[in-house]
DNA sequence: ACTGGCACTTAAGCCTTGAGAGTGCTAAAG
DNA sequence: CTTTAGCACTCTCAAGGCTTAAGTGCCAGT
């Protein structure tokens, strides 16, 4: 089927596709790449490549250009990761070492991202889910009013406000404080959740309602999945690069970042058992996305996976830069963040 | 120098010009509004709102465009405010009803104004330098650890990790813990800052490093500059409009979205005194933006601005429309942030 | 199996041309 | 003094026609 010339050829067009961001044809193609054939010979082939469906043709008097079939082969054949320059490496270091809290991370590590790869980076904060209680705190405000805090393992830190409709006892509150952080402290945040379902009744009658009142806020903020959403968002400004190619780049990418959805099922595609996820042109799943790429990698401690971050770009990018950039990346933030 | 009907003219010719986004001629002027003269005489009226600097035209045959001083008069011009529709109150009452804390605050209202007002919407977090104490903690989390946290009074929570390099007494901290409360509750974050600066004093000499390490991070957070330029960003979707318009709009906007030192600065200059702040092009000082406009409305509640919230946009924009909206966002966001 | 040569296709640049829109000016009318 | 009608002038924009350049596909020859 494919014999070695031929990948040869689709990751020669693949790299000059990607520099010039022109159909590249087969004289340029051995001009630029030695690959001690005539540019007859590479017309064959790229006929028999096109067949197959990894190279496609503008319009019949143009060079080719790969298709969504083509980048994944080359991605596939990519084995040897591009090892990061000295640089990349100390800037990894050096701009997540500063960071105060878990939103300076995220911030840190957007920008970061961003400029490294010159795309547009999409950092999740770490799951609520997959975090376990290192914290928990009951204050009363005072009109009837009580604020919860909630500090997960991974740094963040959960707040709301609870209206009870009667007076508060401080007496009642340290109470409860104590057997709250008896049993959730160090669980992780569902089974927290489970643990504190029956606590009312230890309490005497008079004070269940308050008790049920508080632990309800609490376990909705246990589970609070509206929060396993949140995304830090960074490098929008790199888009300008891709002005010419307005429709097919900037459009959809735009409509994308305000589509969190979509942005989070890519983002979760990469989990701790696969590293590593490209989602090409039509791969995305997302009838918006059929002319970008998502590169994402997820990111967390020995044990657990945080949450996952990437970029957001246009299907002709350098794909091994963004794959090496996004792992290593994802890797310092994963030990920034279970440091913290 | 400019009568009454050279006003009528100008707001005309914005009003067509927003609304069609081509230069504006004389004839056309005068079917679609009501000026009772003929083209010929607003044909002089141009000339001179051209001569004054109000208007523009892009080559000698073309309709005349507004320039930065024309978008200007016609903005102070604007007497009556815009009231908003039925729907549209409805719309920001709901949209930030179900608030649950302040980052879901900041998020709802990023989203609901952008929706409003169809730009790129930008809403700055509460202020702490302008908060006053709410509650205040410090954690023991072992491993010679501890974790402070901060509540305003606008309902953001500050947390901050501290090594301590020696074992830590509980009792030593919630002896510290005590005065600390003592001496802030209730003062503004400046004022508690210098409120604790000698507190080291007051105790044993073994626990004054203790002490004082872990009073010199909360005094850090206290006049944390940096989360006072926190920024939520909305709405960068509305700028696929503008697709025809790649270079002045898209460009700019996408560029100031990741300058926030200059979008902080417009931001700042809406304050309670002058509750609504328009930049229209040069105006803004930022060489980038020149072709765009930034209005602006600080929102806080009856005492205290805690920060500001706005659109930023081309030039050609609906502005009464925006200004009323932006306003009325602001008001609402003021009282939901100050409920909370 | 590869190569050189060649006819064929197509987009892109360039020029010209004509139509359309809008102006500025002048002279007349109110 | 202000307004209006008329008119010559300027400039852009779209369409058509032409040429050029790039690149292909195929065939016949090594």
């Amino acid at each position: 089927m494919l014999d070695e010339r031929k990948f040869e050829v689709l990751r020669a067009i693949v790299e000059d596709y990607v520099a010039t961001q022109e159909p590249v044809g087969s004289r340029a193609l051995v001009t630029r790449h030695a690959l001690g054939v005539s540019p007859a010979t590479v017309r064959n082939d790229m006929m028999q490549l096109e067949e197959e469906g990894y190279l496609a043709q503008p319009h019949t008097s143009a060079g080719r250009v790969p298709t969504d079939k083509g980048y994944r082969l080359f991605v596939d054949q990519l084995s040897t990761i591009k090892p990061l320059s000295k640089g990349e490496r100390r800037a990894i270091e050096t701009f997540l070492e500063g960071a105060v809290d878990v939103d300076d991370v995220m911030q840190r590590s957007v920008r970061l991202l961003a400029q490294l790869t010159n795309q547009v980076a999409v950092v999740q904060y770490p799951s609520l889910t997959r975090s376990t209680v290192r914290h928990l705190d009951i204050i009363n405000l005072g009109n009837e009013r009580v604020l919860l805090v909630l500090i997960t393992s991974s740094g963040r830190v959960e707040q709301r406000t609870v209206q009870i409709g009667a007076k508060l006892d401080d007496e009642l509150i340290s109470q409860l404080r104590q057997k709250l952080l008896s049993l959730t402290l160090g669980e992780r945040l569902p089974t927290a959740a489970l643990n504190i379902a029956q606590l009312a009744n230890d309490f005497a009658t008079d004070d269940r309602p308050i008790v049920a009142a508080i632990v309800a806020a609490l376990a909705q903020t246990f589970s609070n999945e509206r929060s396993d959403e949140r995304l830090a968002v960074g490098g929008i400004d790199n888009l300008m690069r891709y002005g010419s190619e307005y429709e097919s780049v900037i459009e959809p990418v735009l409509t994308a970042l305000e589509e969190h959805v979509v942005l989070l099922r890519l983002l979760g595609e990469a989990t701790q058992s696969k590293p590593v996820s490209v989602r090409i042109g039509k791969e995305t799943g997302a009838e918006t996305l059929f002319s970008t790429t998502m590169v994402a990698a997820s990111y967390g401690d020995e044990e657990n996976s945080y949450a996952s971050l990437g970029t957001i770009g246009p299907m002709r990018m350098d794909y091994p830069g963004t794959i090496s950039r996004v792992t290593a990346v994802a890797r310092y933030v994963g030990q920034t963040i279970s440091q913290s």
